[in-house]
DNA sequence: CTTGGAATGTCAACAAGGCTGACATAAAAT
DNA sequence: ATTTTATGTCAGCCTTGTTGACATTCCAAG
């Protein structure tokens, strides 16, 4: 037994897959991403918020103006999930919500001031852990290291996660 | 834009450390991350169970035997809150609850026949999705790919990551 | 023009699963 | 005998998911 998985996949040495190799790698994600998520959380229990508002000040950040819409496809949670958070930011005056131009039914979404300067600190933080790993690892790891990133995404998210524009409809 | 990806990350160049390069890590850790657990999710909820349940049959399977004090140390959770899963699966006949032969005030946690079943089906599924990615991407891109996770991982979990023993005390 | 449906966003109420605190029990350690 | 440790349980809170109901706005068919 427990020679079950691979077998010979292809290229050239492919005793990679083995199940206790894929073990590894589950629990290495699970593990990291654990860490991925430790310095933005700090952060946030400060000011009482969650990861909730941190994803949306990132995808706010990211797309100035977006709608609520797109705005939950990207973080794919239900529009009255989202709208709790966004509330608690835009009283909190990080978030601003201006009518849409074009639509009325829309609201575009801005950060502030304040809201930027939250979203930096953020950002910041997860940034550093991210660039101390990187340079531990160096850049071939890197380079890796986003190729299977890319290619565990939904076939879906994987769109979006390159489109940066929005393109529904 | 655009040539951004890999463009020039092989050498010692190091000027992929951009801000720019850095939230592109940050955005697949996420999106990735959503994929890694979204087949496991889709089992569970047949079964009434979430991610907290997985989390502990996989752990209680990777360590047969393994106390409750170890696991939350793993898990990361509260007593009471592994408590409450812990019960559900014991009551469900997934998970057994031996007091502990040498320490009688510990209980040794196993999985049932059941249990097995789930936690086979749960990581088939997990274990799936990264053996695709993996082959997609390439044996020296999953060396690199786990280099990085285990960068990223707090010092202390990285100890629990390669231990697989019980270290406490 | 009017009207009905679709799109968009808000409010209300509920559930899962984190958390803390308090407390009970049994067993081990001192 | 007393204290400490390991575990379990109850109560209550918070965040963040969920569904349902509803208001507003747009648009297209009549």
């Amino acid at each position: 037994m427990s020679e079950s998985t691979s077998g010979t996949i292809s290229g050239e040495n492919l005793l990679f897959l083995t199940d206790e190799q894929l073990r590894k790698g589950i629990e290495a994600m699970f593990f990291a991403y654990r860490g991925f998520t430790a310095d933005p959380d700090r952060i946030l229990e400060e000011h009482g918020y969650g990861r909730a508002h941190h994803r949306a000040l990132h995808f706010i950040n990211r797309t100035h103006g977006t709608t609520v819409n797109s705005l939950l496809a990207v973080l794919g949670v239900t529009k009255q999930s989202l709208n709790r958070v966004l509330r608690t930011l835009i009283e909190d005056g990080l978030v601003e919500s201006r009518v849409g131009r074009t639509d009325r039914r829309e609201r575009n979404l801005y950060l502030t001031e304040a809201g930027r300067e939250l979203e930096r600190a953020l950002s910041e933080a997860q940034r550093e852990r991210m660039r101390a790993a990187y340079r531990a690892a160096g850049p071939q790891a890197v380079a890796g290291f986003r190729q299977v990133l890319e290619a565990m995404m939904d076939d879906e998210i994987r769109r979006q996660y390159h489109g940066l524009k929005d393109r529904r409809k």
